[in-house]
DNA sequence: ACTGGCACCTGGGCGC
DNA sequence: TGCGCCCAGGTGCCAG
């Protein structure tokens, strides 16, 4: 499910209604995610009010006086205010109990996404080395084409690394490429500033808009507000392999990279 | 230092 | 209907 945007959505959506609230309950009924959840999750309700709901990169950051909770939703992961009433579904792993109509609930049907401990003053080892923000200032084409100096990996997975610039998914990467015109398969070291230039831009405007439609509902993808994101209709290349090029109608191609789907135009993209 | 490949999971969709 | 296969929005870690 979720890239940048979908995170982004879920913290704006899921904010407003526990920041300033304590936990009072947890309740974690399937602690075998990606890593075993951490113990520290159980002390939450001594951890006093929730200051604020913060991301970084695809990582959610519950901050509390001693420390952040660090949530990440993995490839299907969710969360959801809901009502301690609701019912529990199947893949319902875990509850952070703020009010009697107001639950935190975190659901993951592949359980590839975290629940780890961030102790006050320390930097947890997943966000130890992760690039720029794609929002920021501190990214955009020279940093691109600087990293890439004598890289061979294909563009698509340079701009997929973490370590290059965090939040780009094979959604918006794949979307950026088409809309910068540059081929995925391409050596990262072989782009030219000018293109890195544009596909800087291409990310940063792709993502905004994006955040802007409430993320992308591919399957079942809901905002902590329940709604879907509307990004989908703008897709103009991922997931659409075989069918024609909005922009030339030559067909579309698809291969893999770094074993993800790389669905491209052959005319527009070079 | 890079690179590609694997791992962790469940579920949906497809062909037979 | 059922089975086996392939695919899926992520990313840390491994061997070469």
């Amino acid at each position: 499910m979720p890239e940048l945007p979908e995170v982004e959505t879920t913290r704006r959506g899921i904010a407003p209604h526990i920041v300033g609230s304590a936990v009072r309950r947890v309740e974690v009924r399937q602690c075998r995610l990606r890593w075993p959840v951490a113990d520290e999750v159980q002390l939450l309700p001594q951890a006093g009010a929730l200051r604020a709901v913060e991301r970084r990169a695809k990582y959610l950051l519950l901050d509390f006086a001693s420390g952040q909770l660090i949530i990440h939703l993995g490839m299907s992961g969710s969360l959801r205010i809901v009502s301690r009433a609701a019912p529990v579904a199947k893949h319902d792993h875990i509850d952070l109990v703020f009010a009697a109509d107001c639950v935190l609930r975190y659901t993951d049907p592949r359980r590839f996404g975290a629940f780890l401990w961030q102790p006050a003053g320390s930097v947890h080892k997943v966000l130890g080395a992760l690039g720029p923000e794609p929002l920021s200032s501190a990214f955009d084409g020279e940093h691109l084409y600087r990293l890439a100096r004598g890289r061979r990996i294909s563009v698509k997975s340079f701009i997929m690394d973490n370590a290059v610039v965090v939040g780009v998914g094979n959604i918006y990467a794949t979307e950026a490429l088409f809309a910068a015109g540059i081929r995925p398969d391409r050596a990262a070291g072989r782009i030219s500033r000018a293109r890195y230039i544009a596909l800087a831009e291409q990310i940063k405007a792709i993502l905004t808009r994006a955040i802007a439609q409430g993320g992308t509902t591919l399957r079942d993808f809901v905002g902590g507000d329940g709604r879907p994101g509307y990004f989908r209709q703008q897709l103009q290349v991922y997931g659409r392999a075989g069918q024609p090029c909005e922009s030339c109608s030559a067909t579309l191609k698809s291969l893999r990279l770094g074993q993800r789907a790389s669905v491209f135009c052959p005319r527009c993209q070079r």
